[in-house]
RNA sequence: AGGGGCAUAGUUCAAAGGUAGAACAGUGGUCUCCAAAACCAUCGAUGUGGGUUCGAUUCCUACUGCCCCUG
């Protein structure tokens, strides 16, 4: 019975790792060698007019592949993780349907966890009001007085979350007004779920100092490409920085210099340094997650392999192409 | 060359004759609806050699290095 399911299991590539490793370069090889279409798994690449500051794959890059996913959205809507699984998993059926292997690219590894295991969140409706109360209370009272509401209700949920964490107390405490239940408990159970795909978790890395360089370089190349101009556009579309949009890396340090906040040179050392901090916890996060399989770049050198090639072997080994 | 100043963590800066603090960086971690977000934890230093002193990183001294001024 279980290797029915197995086998009723679809296909699912990942190919993930830290920011500026080289991901893109390394997706359209692997897309072409095993007839497969893309699907990004990046907060910033969905919104449109956005493609300098979030590294976005040009049509000329994408080399016929088909992407899904980029340029979907207005810099002005708002993009989380439920709105990123309804649209990954529409775009992955339209895939399977044409017969092909959905492989999703992309550096946000909650998006990519909330699509693999199929994470449940419907249990939620759209009204934010809540949220917000508790966010102005939070605000008015303070961190302590929002986290001893919290205790009254839910104090399982407590032991898991910092009373600093503004956010996920707030969360709890939504979750357990709308639903009754303390989050610890649904996070536990759906923490059991299988994924329901054959999949194959790929994270490319590379030496710590390696990737830092590369960060520092990939900066310096977004701002002689007209990141400034970029952003200074978006904020003439009416982009302010509450937005969703303008939380991505680059855009939020760019706009408080336009704003006359930052020196120029306080911003770039801002976005160098927040981009390094960001790929350290991308890695501490890839770490956590079961079944990853690391493609080490280093490695693959010193062993004169090819990445695809090693890709290509564990995607036969598993049984994810023949 | 002469005069003066400064030497404390990777960096910027504290403090003190008796356990040397912080911020930032670095490192590790949490994460199941803002995740390119939010949050937690942690490593690490008194330039070198003498002297005074129960005890010096602190006071004295030589050296070395850096900075400023004069020539």
């Amino acid at each position: 019975m279980a290797s029915n399911k197995q086998e009723a299991a679809r296909p699912l590539v990942i190919l993930t790792g830290p920011t500026a490793v080289g991901k893109t370069a390394l997706s359209i090889a692997l897309a072409k060698a095993i007839d497969g279409e893309i699907v990004s798994a990046d907060s910033m690449q969905v919104y449109r007019h956005m493609d300098i500051g979030s590294a976005k794959i040009t049509e000329a890059e994408m080399a016929g592949v088909p992407h899904h996913l980029i340029d979907v959205l207005e810099p002005t809507e708002a993009f989380n993780v439920v709105i990123f699984q309804k649209l990954a998993k529409e775009a992955m059926a339209g895939i399977y349907e044409r017969r092909r292997i959905p492989i999703l690219v992309g550096g946000t590894g909650f998006y990519i966890q909330a699509v693999l295991y199929d994470i449940d969140f419907t249990e939620n409706d759209e009204d934010t009001s809540l949220r917000e109360e508790l966010e102005a209370f939070a605000a008015r009272e303070g961190a302590e007085a929002l986290y001893a509401r919290l205790k009254a209700v839910d104090p399982a949920s407590c032991e898991s979350i910092h009373a600093h964490n503004v956010k996920r107390v707030i969360r709890a405490l939504e979750f357990y007004e709308k639903t009754g239940q303390p989050i610890s408990a649904h996070n536990e159970a759906q923490r059991q779920n299988a994924s329901p795909y054959r999949f194959a978790y790929f994270v490319l890395n590379d030496r710590r100092e390696e990737i830092y360089q590369r960060i520092d370089l990939r900066v310096e190349q977004m701002l002689a490409a007209g990141l400034v101009d970029e952003v200074r556009r978006l904020k003439e579309m009416g982009c302010t920085k509450d937005m969703v949009s303008m939380q991505g890396l680059g855009y939020k340090e760019i706009l408080r210099y336009l704003e006359g906040e930052l020196t120029p040179e306080e911003a770039v050392y801002l976005i160098k340094r927040d981009t390094r901090h960001f790929a350290k916890r991308q890695l501490t996060w890839f770490r956590r997650e079961k079944d990853v399989i690391w493609l080490n770049k280093q490695e693959i050198d010193q062993n004169g392999q090819d990445t695809l090639s090693v890709m290509q072997e564990i995607l036969h080994e598993k049984a994810i192409i023949l």
